[in-house]
DNA sequence: AATGAGATTGACTATTTAGTCATTTGCACT
DNA sequence: AGTGCAAATGACTAAATAGTCAATCTCATT
């Protein structure tokens, strides 16, 4: 692993447990094993460097959503389908979800970093977007769907991250994605 | 308005904006117009101010909450008069409201004031119970459905600060509950 | 008017931290 | 072995900040 990427993995846990503040960059030098000037090779300041790991930790997200999306042919299956990647890709890289749920909002992301991030979700809301049309969810417009969208699965990944042997359970996983469904569907 | 409460004021405006460690005592005192010796008068340390913040803003939610709840005969009406009291609650006292959501998981709060905070809530942690065991709403363990209940909550909240001409229309509000009731009822 | 106890002040200190830069190291190619 | 260049180093600096404390002020009581 390259210096660099020992970088953002040490930058990553330790803005989790600390946050940005509070985690000097002595330390992340010092836990990635380079030299505190290293850091600055990189990325011309924290600040970069953090931009930089959030819009890392969105690509790979995305990536994830859509898998095998094309598989599915009904709303509904294609729904269930990011719903399971998505949590699938918390439980398998939960340091980059706390991270998103701890920084998405934070003050330390820049505006053009937020807006390169949200460009991403664009194929999702455009599935949202059929739902309603097709009247297969309820019609209201598409920012308070996918704010209240992202709020189940949120709750939801946080309760499978609390109980990860869950994951297996084809059962919850239905039962769990009802909550979600019943919620929109017409 | 004392000192104390100046800082207090001054406080949750400045650790909302720029967050906890990025926040001087000395701005907060500047803020509040008092000297900075007066701030560690009535306050040990700068992370005792920040937790009591933290139960003074949860008093007044809980206080809110459960308001008019006794006039209510049926479950859902009673689940109903909750969510437009939080919402309502979130209006009035919008930073009081976002405090909350940016340092619900942050490491300043302390274990001891997080759970004075929780404790707070068990009369609506019972109504819920009561609820499942009536079969009124689907039977998930409490855990899971009082986490899903406040993502919904907070959702529906955000959008109602970013739409706030929508508090007083009955249809929306109605409209909105549902989406929350319709995802948990049995 | 005098008293004094508690509230208030703000200059000051000891510490921490982001970012710099002159120097050293590693390595590919002669 | 020699050369040159990018990568890496870490001691250092300038700035910021939490908390202190001796001095000053306020005001109820006598």
């Amino acid at each position: 692993m390259d210096k660099r990427e020992k970088i953002l993995k040490a930058a990553l846990q330790l803005f989790n447990q600390y946050g940005f503040d509070n985690t000097p960059t002595a330390r992340i030098t010092k836990e990635a094993g380079v030299a505190t000037g290293t850091l600055f090779n990189y990325f011309k300041n924290k600040e970069e460097l953090i931009n930089v790991l959030y819009l890392t930790c969105k690509e790979s997200l995305t990536r994830r959503l859509s898998a095998g999306l094309e598989q599915e042919t009904t709303f509904r299956s294609k729904l269930k389908r990011i719903y399971i990647n998505y949590i699938g890709w918390s439980l398998d890289h939960t340091d980059e979800f706390l991270f998103f749920q701890q920084f998405c909002n934070a003050s330390c992301i820049g505006e053009t970093t937020r807006k390169a991030g949200l460009s991403k979700f664009n194929n999702i809301m455009e599935l949202i977007s059929e739902g309603i049309e097709q009247e297969i969810i309820k019609n209201v417009n598409l920012e308070y769907m996918s704010n209240l969208l992202m709020g189940i699965l949120n709750a939801n990944t946080y309760y499978f991250i609390d109980h990860p042997s869950l994951a297996g359970d084809e059962v919850f996983i239905e039962t769990s994605f009802n909550f979600l469904w019943d919620s929109i569907k017409n």
